[in-house]
DNA sequence: AGTCTGGTTGGAACCGCTTTCATGAAACTT
DNA sequence: AAGTTTCATGAAAGCGGTTCCAACCAGACT
């Protein structure tokens, strides 16, 4: 009993089966306008035998959307990206609306998924995660009046979602500060990435501004820079661990980064926290295992809310709040210890 | 300079400021058909100016095809899917394809994303992850012919990519084996769960298959089940731990298992690996970091290899082999040592 | 009994594109 | 020079829905 590809019924099947115009299955459908009761039983009679699921294509083309919203994101090796995904999911899931994703980790992928978005109906909405649009783009995006927010990035005019990476830096360093380190290094992301924002470059001015409101002069040599990677941070923390003054503490940018450097510790047999301090920033899964003291950002909840003020736009509401900035929590755990 | 909301040019606007028809038009930005010199000029000119894009609901409407492919997936939560959706994404970046992600959570979440499948218009083709269909739907798609590659699941008629999980239970259990372990435990996954598909079950008949072939009877009390969770575990293996004839090695049916294994071993100041051999499955991030020893699976060339075949199905070939089953690798860290 | 009113209904236009098909002009035959 | 191809082109018919609008019908009202 082989189910042979029969065509899917459409709408005018439904009407011819049902005795009635196909205005009136559309109704019934959608449960719109008024229908004799007699009727809507024959239609929904027909709709049952005949499988019929309206088409949403032609639905999209008719009411002029497609119920889905783009996210589009560079990264999605990385955890941090992922969460924000699962938050948009997750804020998504009771929506109508499907997300598409579109990964960009290439420059000419950006590209293409640029030129996605200036196509005014693939999507009805776009979520933008750590990535900020070219000016023409957003004109684009506003002439087709297709809302967009940012996550993890800003630009004029478009709201986002953020976090207060100055802030965040201070955070960290004021805690070190307060166990009564000194001698404070600081490894943060090679911003020569293309679509890097500058989150790492802000979260080096808030542990500079801390330094320097408790009156500590930055050294250079403890300022370091390397892409966003455990092996690459190992290797930075190697030399730092290895200066003749030996900092007390180190603040890395991102959690992965802050397990490269508890590598290079336990490679050179210093005993983390005794002999050195180490926070992160970011506080992924890794680091409730690992026992990492981390600034934690939220990071689900970035996406949550994202989609959110989206829903709210497509809903045609104007975004509330041009910028929302979500809160910074220091989380304690094994990594760190007052300074001897 | 405000960009007011302009409606996006269509064809036909196109068409007029370019004095010619819109079938026109349409030669030119498909690249079809044969359209003179000076009159493609002539239409070019006009898209530019105009900025057109076509709609590409529309064209899906005309074309009958969406160029969107579903991935329907359990647990976004955890790891290991996350890994094969980036396989995913990645196998079809360089495609004309998008991806629209389902997270099917909940039992209504995945009826909602079933009734969606069976939209034979929604998506071109479809990827299941860890997942089995109910047969219905697979009649369904087979109707609409829509294409649909199972990952990490198998259904009778629809190609699949898989790994053999009872060869992977043995290919643990034997290693603990050769290591001269005789008191093996076993954590598994709670089959209770209405997704799972048969995984955990089948690494169970591994394990017990390997101890059966080296003559060593299975205990009960050393084979226990719990939902996927690191808390869980550690607290089933708290109890195994504290048996009176404790087990010398833990075989965890995942990863995040095993995790929560070493969590009580430490808790227990139970020493891993002279006091106790642990291994895993799966091979996600954190255990390399951890240095867990782990039955590797390919987690992204999962979803890589299953958007591959889906690509092919899509392409009109026929998918070549009905199941394709991914190799498991032995990945030795320092989690396990020889029994004493 | 005749007109009004309001709920039902179906025809037809429209959403924006692709493609078939007919048409006319240009190029080629014989 | 007349007939036959070939090529470029546009009108129109889908694709499968939604919705405006006019038509119809029954019961309510005068």
């Amino acid at each position: 009993m082989e189910a042979l590809p029969t065509p899917p019924a459409r709408i005018a099947d439904v009407a011819a089966r049902a005795g009635v115009g196909i205005a009136t299955v559309s109704r019934v459908v959608n449960d719109r306008g008024n229908v004799a009761g007699p009727t809507r039983e024959r239609v929904l009679e027909a709709i049952r035998a005949l499988e019929y699921r309206p088409s949403s294509v032609a639905q999209n083309l008719s009411l002029k959307r497609t119920l889905v919203i783009g996210v589009v994101l560079p990264f999605l090796t990385e955890a941090s990206p992922i969460e924000r995904v699962r938050g948009v999911v997750t804020a998504l899931a009771s929506s109508p609306y499907d997300v598409a994703l579109y990964d960009v980790e290439s420059a000419d992928r950006q590209q293409r998924a640029f030129r996605l978005l200036a196509d005014a109906h693939r999507t009805d909405g776009l979520l933008l995660v750590s990535l900020i649009p070219p000016d023409e783009e957003v004109r684009r995006l506003r002439a087709a009046s297709i809302p967009c927010v940012l996550i993890d990035a800003r630009h004029d005019g478009l709201p986002s979602v953020v976090i207060d990476d100055i802030a965040g830096g201070e955070l960290a360093t004021q805690y070190l500060l307060e166990l009564g380190h000194r001698r404070i290094a600081f490894i943060g992301d090679k911003p020569a990435d293309p679509f890097r924002f500058q989150s790492s470059r802000d979260r080096t001015i808030g542990y500079e501004r801390a330094l320097e409101s408790a009156g500590i002069p930055i050294r250079p040599e403890y300022v370091r820079e390397g892409t966003q990677s455990r092996h690459v941070a190992r290797s930075i923390a190697d030399e730092l661990l290895q200066l003749p003054e030996r900092p007390s503490a180190v603040f890395a940018a991102s959690d992965v980064q802050a397990l490269g450097v508890l590598e290079a510790a336990r490679g050179l047999r210093i005993d983390v926290p005794e002999q050195l301090s180490v926070i992160g920033f970011d506080d992924i899964e890794i680091a409730s295992y690992v026992g990492l003291t981390t600034v934690r950002q939220r990071l689900f909840e970035s996406g949550q809310r994202g989609a959110e003020l989206l829903l709210q736009a497509l809903a045609g509401q104007p975004p509330p709040a041009h910028v929302e900035t979500l809160p910074l929590d220091l989380v304690v755990r094994g990594t760190t210890r007052p300074a001897r």
